[in-house]
DNA sequence: GTCTATAAAGCGATAGAC
DNA sequence: GTCTATCGCTTTATAGAC
């Protein structure tokens, strides 16, 4: 007869399970290293395990990384939530502008573009993943919104020219100020997430704008 | 009395040191396996030296990574040329845009790109380093372009909002195409530099442009 | 300067007791 | 499931001959 939950009812932390712990330290330990300089004696120090305890959950340095690397985009990535004010198109360009701006610039979202940048070639699944689960997504919802904006004829943008538009639109809001952030120089002063959004959605407005 | 050059006669290759061959091979290796994957005995191997040989010219390995960086910006960034026409403003934008997106998109740009963002973290000078040979140098050719292109009246840009501008027009530039690269996710169908190139320009145009 | 050989330490992964 | 202990291999870096 097998106890029906795991239940460590006198430490300190009795609902997280090894599990969760090593996943945790991994999350710190990949994302301040690297993925080749971590160590799983790292990750076993911070989780407070044995390394052969590692092991029994993840057969592997390579998926402990993966199944980190899912985890953290799914909870890094939550979903743009769109704009409450629906009538004014700049406005609304604004508000998604501002929102992805501050995701992009997160320091967890840089930490996790840094390592997945770095071992994209090595690790191909991992660049497709978190290409699935961040910049799809995003240009979905963007695509969302612009499409209704167009049907309510507060833009001038037909479907084919959707893709472009979006591409162009999020590269200006992961110009500059994100690539520095990356590279850990200092931002460029008197700009912000709030001037860039309010720049990218001016010039949008004036090429998609109704005259 | 030593001799004044040395002059390797009877090798295939007798113009190269084994300094250059060293930081060759270096560049192949650390750009394919990144910083902590590589190994001196790869480099030693691929440049046919012993590695006490490599300790000589270089101090660690870290040493070696930074000459080699700094060498390969050198060459990977050559400045933007230019543009011929300067009588049409959008034309000239095209012709900067295009250039700028070719040089992002080469092989070795992207190698480059992906080996300083993983270790900037660990190497901060690295990152700098990379970041003002590079984007810093386009943005300087940018903006002596747009100047330019203000002083004589084809754009209603003034000097207080050129930073801004530079900064989501290269955003633009740099966007998705270039984070699929980067990621070995495949381009999006039908997306060109070209079209890339030219969408912005005409974005740009529709904001700055003289009405 | 360049080599061979090796030191000294760290790595991922596993065996076996409990 | 979790531990301690260790295997077998690779790593960076150096010593000493030439």
């Amino acid at each position: 007869m097998s106890r029906p939950k795991k239940i460590d009812c006198c430490t300190g932390q009795p609902a997280t399970s090894k599990q969760e712990a090593i996943l945790a330290a991994a999350q710190t330990v990949f994302l301040e290293s690297g993925y080749a300089a971590a160590s799983m004696d790292a990750v076993a120090a911070l989780a407070n395990v044995s390394k052969a305890t590692i092991y029994a959950h993840f057969s592997s340095k390579r998926a402990l990384f993966e199944e980190m690397i899912g985890a953290r985009c799914s909870v890094a990535f939550a979903p743009l939530p769109l704009p409450e004010c629906y009538s004014d198109a700049r406005q609304a360009l604004y508000e998604m502008a501002e929102h992805f701006v501050s995701l992009l610039m997160a320091p967890e979202a840089l930490a996790l573009h840094r390592v997945i940048m770095g071992e994209s070639p090595r690790l191909p699944e991992v660049g497709e993943a978190f290409y699935s689960v961040g910049p799809v997504r995003a240009i979905q919802r963007l695509t969302a919104l612009l499409s209704d904006l167009a049907r309510r004829g507060l833009l001038a943008l037909d479907e084919a020219e959707m893709p472009l538009a979006i591409d162009l639109f999020t590269g200006m809001l992961k110009g500059d100020m994100h690539l520095r952030a990356v590279l850990g120089v200092p931002p460029k002063p008197g700009m912000t997430p709030q001037r860039l959004a309010a720049g990218a959605a001016d010039m949008f407005m004036a090429r998609y704008g109704v005259k």
